[in-house]
RNA sequence: UGGCCUAUGGUGUAACUGGCAACACGUCUGUUUUUGGUACAGAAGAGUCUAGGUUCGAGCCCUAGUGGGCCAACCA
């Protein structure tokens, strides 16, 4: 086995780099995956997830779980449940189960010792004064009137907003850094506002919640986490983040360090936990884990398996430009997967009747292979008689000899079973195909290992027997969006870019042996796709969702 | 009227300063095949946004320009 040289992502360079010349040691490595429980994580965040655990992984180092959890007006344990289920689904253990309400009463100690220093104060002015101050990003912004006020009265102030006993919107608290700053974020940011609302983990007990740049560093701070890493609409955040951090702990303690990549975006849908809900609000999709949605839940729900999620976020890498990932990369990661280890079955999903004239058994059952791909999966029985379903699109009356399935006067093979002929075609008055007769070859049968049985036809069909067919629900997806980037269009809403034929629901047939499939499982539909047993689905009615089409390069080519 | 980030085949990522810019997806050929799947073999497709500069030598460094992105929520 040679050595793979394996070329690092800036972000292991950036860990690379502080191992062998910053001074950290490695035992001091330690990340977090920091979602804020307001909605359903999706294909993004698998990306983060798969960064964070994956580093974690790699240089044996803790990843906790931390749930930003700072605004009590948008979270909900409902969302810390999925998110916990979706991380666990993907394959990965934090080290510890955190969130930034368990640093409150911490934080608002610290908050106490800056106003002491001078760091922070109390403003009482209205959010329109406060925002107006603030400037613009080419325009300097103006200090507040309560700017100076005593540590005495900020004290007082404080404990009474901690209270309870000042309403919503009086007070706020802001650190005093600088209102000329070309960073805004640095111009006196908030670092609590007034909130009489119970938190999903704290209740009652907090009148006023901080705010995401003062609990998130020190959070991090908190759990001696090394290397956090966001997104880049984080970056002018980092400069505020060291100054917190900076206030609460000295040159010696260890500091956290904030570094930054591009979001990853797919093509023909979104990834804005806003903008999916109004997905489901609005009635576009079902729910959050509708199998159209990009969501961890969406994605399963419709057949992704963790392994194809790990290895997308692992195969499209970690970059700082803007991009957008065409889905049939992803789609490509769950063939590769399923294609290992999804069952091979049979089921027709436009069927048209064929009458095999020369069979006059009442029915027997042949051997079916389960996954050519895996010699350990075994074969087993399908039933097979006198009348058969197969797929309308399989059979022209005649064709050209780029046509590999039946015509009339031709062979074709029945896979597991016989190699039969087109003979003749019963149609109704208005020329639609009724019903096929074919002869079989008796002595064709497959695996008999007969002279017959191994003659060159051109094209082999899936099929299923009529009288054992179960009926189904089959469910074929196509992408959410009509448009690369939904969201690109300044003029129209993403909405309006809907594709109104993102689901087709159709009766199928399938072969017996899937009587028994249970939620989540994952077949192959020879020559069709691949279909994830839904969670609706019954003994009594069976329901597939199409996770994926197989790879079709004569369809391709013909349109 | 500012600050910061970014720019490599269609897409996403690589490339220790110096052999004709690599890998994956996608596209196209062919071989095998009881899945027009898989597997295998092969091909096309960028000369690295532009202009200068440094250097014997630049996709990598510097400067300017251009394009794209982010920053004015008591959101994260």
């Amino acid at each position: 086995m040679s050595e793979e040289k394996k070329s690092l992502n800036f972000i292991e360079q950036i860990i690379e780099e502080d191992l062998a010349n910053n001074g950290y040691k490695k035992e001091e490595l330690k990340f977090r995956f920091p979602p804020e429980p307001n909605g359903y994580l999706h294909i993004g965040h698998a990306s983060s997830i798969n960064l964070n655990f994956g580093l974690g992984l790699k240089y044996n180092a803790p990843v906790n779980l931390r749930f930003d959890d700072t605004n009590p007006i948008k979270e909900e344990q409902e969302f810390v449940d999925s998110i916990k289920k979706d991380v666990e689904w993907l394959g990965f253990k934090w080290a510890k189960e955190c969130y930034a309400s368990d640093y409150f009463q911490q934080l608002y100690d610290w908050a106490v010792a800056l106003i002491k220093n001078g760091d922070a104060y109390v403003d009482s002015q209205t959010s329109e004064e406060i925002a107006t101050q603030k400037g613009t990003p080419t325009k300097h912004g103006t200090e507040s009137p309560y700017r100076n006020r005593s540590v005495e009265e900020n004290l007082s102030l404080f404990e009474a907003m901690k209270n309870g006993e000042t309403p919503e919107g009086a007070h706020v608290l802001r650190a005093k850094i600088d209102m000329t700053s070309s960073n805004m974020l640095m111009r006196d940011p908030i670092m609590y506002r007034t909130l009489h609302t119970a938190h999903h983990r704290t209740n009652n007990d907090w009148k006023i919640y901080p705010m995401y740049d003062w609990a998130h560093g020190e959070s991090d701070f908190v759990e001696s986490i090394s290397h956090s890493f966001c997104t880049l609409e984080f970056l002018p955040h980092r400069e505020l983040y060291n100054w917190f951090v900076n206030k609460v702990s000295t040159p010696e303690d260890f500091q956290p360090k904030q570094r930054e990549f591009a979001r990853r975006n797919l093509s023909h849908t979104i990834v804005s936990k806003r903008k999916l809900a109004q997905l489901v609000e609005k009635g576009f999709v079902e729910s959050w884990d509708d199998p159209r949605m990009p969501t961890i839940s969406g994605l399963r729900r419709r057949g992704y398996t963790p392994a194809s999620i790990r290895n997308f976020a692992e195969s499209i890498g970690v970059g700082k430009r803007e991009n957008i990932i065409d889905m049939s990369h992803l789609e490509f990661c769950a063939r590769e997967d399923l294609n290992k280890t999804a069952q091979r079955v049979m089921g027709v999903l436009d069927p048209v009747k064929l009458v095999i004239t020369n069979y006059d058994k009442e029915e027997e059952w042949l051997e079916a292979e389960n996954n050519p791909e895996d010699e350990t999966a075994g074969t087993r029985q399908i039933p097979f008689s006198k009348e058969i379903y197969i797929e309308r699109e399989d059979f022209k009356e005649s064709a050209n000899r780029k046509f590999f399935r039946l015509t009339l006067g031709k062979e074709v093979r029945l896979k597991n079973a016989y190699i039969i002929k087109g003979e003749d075609v019963v149609k109704d008055e208005d020329g639609n195909i009724l019903e096929i007769h074919c002869t079989y070859d008796p002595l064709s049968k497959s695996g008999s290992g007969t002279e017959e049985s191994k003659r060159k036809v051109k094209g082999t069909l899936h099929w299923v027997s009529i009288k054992h067919a179960l009926k189904a629900d089959v469910r074929l997806y196509d992408r959410l969006f009509t448009v690369e980037a939904p969201d690109a269009d300044k003029e129209k809403d993403y909405l309006e870019f809907v594709n109104p034929n993102s689901l087709t629901t159709i009766t199928g047939y399938v072969e017996p042996s899937l009587q028994t499939s249970k939620e989540l499982d994952s077949f192959q539909f020879q020559r069709i796709g691949y279909f994830c047993v839904d969670k609706t689905s019954t003994k009594d009615k069976l329901v597939f969702n199409r996770t994926v089409t197989l790879k079709d390069s004569w369809a391709k080519k013909n349109n």
